[in-house]
DNA sequence: ATGAAAGCGCTAACAT
DNA sequence: ATGTTAGCGCTTTCAT
């Protein structure tokens, strides 16, 4: 029924009384155009209420003016589904429409599937706003040259030869630590993410290098590791900090999720946080403020990744598409910024008042 | 260089010494292929690594095999994306691709825009996974027959004439607050989310039948209203209920932000929940096991609507491809469900033990 | 079992 | 300023 019986360029022509090629010029706004005809079939178009089929068009054209995201379906528990808003909002208003492929396992690779669906789609870039686990990206290192269209990489470890868009875990994960040594800590645990995420990764290297940069060095059992991005993660993470790492007096999560689960096993215990640890987050989830305390954490630029991501695709596809040579692939980084809320106060505050 | 240079199925042909309609028999899984020519055929397939382009089988054909979705940016803050994910995921697994649309101010009608582009890119069938606010449904009413293809409205109040999935919000609202009820509480109060939302008025009347149910006429000081959605409408919305009805024992509040926003005000005022006041939210979100105290709330099953709706709407278009008489519009409702946690203890528990 | 021809709706190139 | 022609890549009759 959709396409069916739906007006046609030739239906507008005959209605008109010009040639479909002018009805053609007068829908893309081709000049050369007289502007009684222009009128003339311009209500003819909306009185029979007329949609041009962007399908044809996509055919005979050289570009599709349509855009593959790929996402984990992770992203969306998270605050990550804002990416894919980012990315979607910006594509609209280049005139861009987007198509969404979704990975159920983000750690293997049904990744050559949904591939051949962009070929098949035709668009005109894609935005992998897959994190990189593991090894699967693989893929795009074994076969790049199968694709032949532009690609953004989201959140990805820089290799060259990729686009890559990404926020500065590492430099992230040392601010939220060097604010809690600032503040007078220096027992500082980290409730790891999943290994095999290069975000986890990179966000528990930046705790190392906040620590040796005041010359500590830390042990394997200021570390929880086997974590999640969940707030279970957070609790069975703390528990064992608490348990292996007794002296503790802060710790630096790896997502506010992990940072909640941790404020839980404060509540178990009957310990308090800052008092007893203090506690900085990474996300800035919208809710953290209001977190019990309010949550210390890593604000991320996380719809400015889409858009910026979606901005950069674009000027790919417009250069290749006028055969310009490409400014060879990059990586472009965002900053991550420290919102310090009440899970961290300065020891002295906490040792002088007693306060909450 | 998208559409430029790729292998066509004439260059398969010419490969493999048949027709062209051979090899699209080939890759359509037509029968009355040799298995001589239909193995030669897929090895140079794969050789030449064609894939088939979609979008010149669309024009041709009767149907695109392709849907579109549209919702809100609100949708991917909290717990809603999962509708999408739900969606995308039914489609793929009955080879449908889909196209995304999102609205920046869903109360306001950009819709038209909208569904121009759907109607362009002749989507088989649209999900508007938007939610029902203020008169953002009118455009419907008034030009479905413009449309002409099915479509599924997701969480909006059941017209006739309209195909609608949605959760029983009014239910979950007299669920949650029945549970407060049984649980010995009388003086309940409710923090509204947006008055506008056909959900969260939803929300209210089950709060409201519950309460009548036991003979209880709320007033109009028990309900905080000029809610959001987020912790600070919850914020807002406890403090009044607290000046403004001090007898309160109990609330429900339209989701588990708001929820989140309650439990804050009783640490800012050395209050505890359930003790000083018990909560029940709504949605579950995955943290709400997490909270301080845990909250008791009402499960949705919210990616189950997504793939619920897709399922229906493939369904539609079977039935208009077919030319099958369609069965009417109607409505799907899916059941919500009490998830019983800390917030909500019984007052007699309470009492007795003096325990969180 | 396979091929030839027509056409989906549109735009680009070349007339006029 | 407007029309004619050809063709994008594929599927669908209809032949053979």
């Amino acid at each position: 029924m959709n396409l069916r019986k739906r007006i046609t360029i030739k239906d507008i022509a005959r209605e008109s009384g010009v040639s479909s090629e002018t009805v053609s010029r007068v829908i893309n706004n081709h000049p050369d155009v007289s502007l009684k005809t222009l009128e003339k079939v311009q209500e003819v178009i909306s009185r029979l209420g007329y949609s041009p089929n962007a399908v044809a068009r996509r055919l005979v054209q050289k570009r599709s003016h349509f855009i593959g995201i790929a996402a984990s379906i992770y992203e969306f528990q998270g605050p990550s589904g804002m990416t894919v808003v980012g990315v979607q909002q910006e594509a609209n208003s280049n005139g861009y429409s987007v198509t969404l492929q979704l990975l159920h396992h983000p750690e293997t690779t049904e990744v050559e599937e949904i591939l051949n669906n962009f070929i098949a789609e035709r668009v005109d870039g894609i935005i992998w706003a897959v994190p990189e686990i593991g090894n699967n990206r693989s893929w795009f290192k074994d076969n790049q040259s199968k694709l032949r269209m532009p690609i953004i990489f989201l959140n990805t470890k820089p290799y060259p030869g990729l686009n890559v868009v990404s926020i500065d875990n590492r430099q992230g994960g040392r601010i939220a630590t060097e604010h809690l040594l600032q503040n007078g800590y220096r027992n500082i645990g980290f409730i790891a993410g999943p290994e095999d995420w290069w975000e986890a990764r990179e966000r528990r290297l930046g705790w190392q290098d906040a620590l040796s940069t005041y010359g500590i060095l830390p042990e394997e059992r200021q570390i929880a590791k086997g974590g999640t991005w969940m707030p279970d993660g957070g609790e069975r993470g703390m528990q064992m900090l608490l348990d292996q790492y007794p002296e503790i007096e802060a710790v630096f999560t790896c997502n506010d999720y992990i940072a909640l689960g941790a404020l839980k096993v404060a509540s178990q215990r009957g310990l308090y946080v800052p008092q007893d640890y203090a506690i900085v987050g990474f996300d800035n989830l919208l809710e953290a403020a209001y977190y019990l305390p309010s949550l210390t954490t890593i604000h991320h630029p996380i719809s400015d990744v889409g858009s910026l991501a979606m901005r950069e695709l674009g000027r790919l596809i417009d250069a290749e598409q006028s055969g310009k040579s490409i400014s060879p692939p990059g990586a472009i980084t965002l900053h991550p910024l420290l919102i310090v809320r009440e899970s961290s106060l300065p020891k002295t505050i906490i040792k002088t008042t007693g306060v909450v």
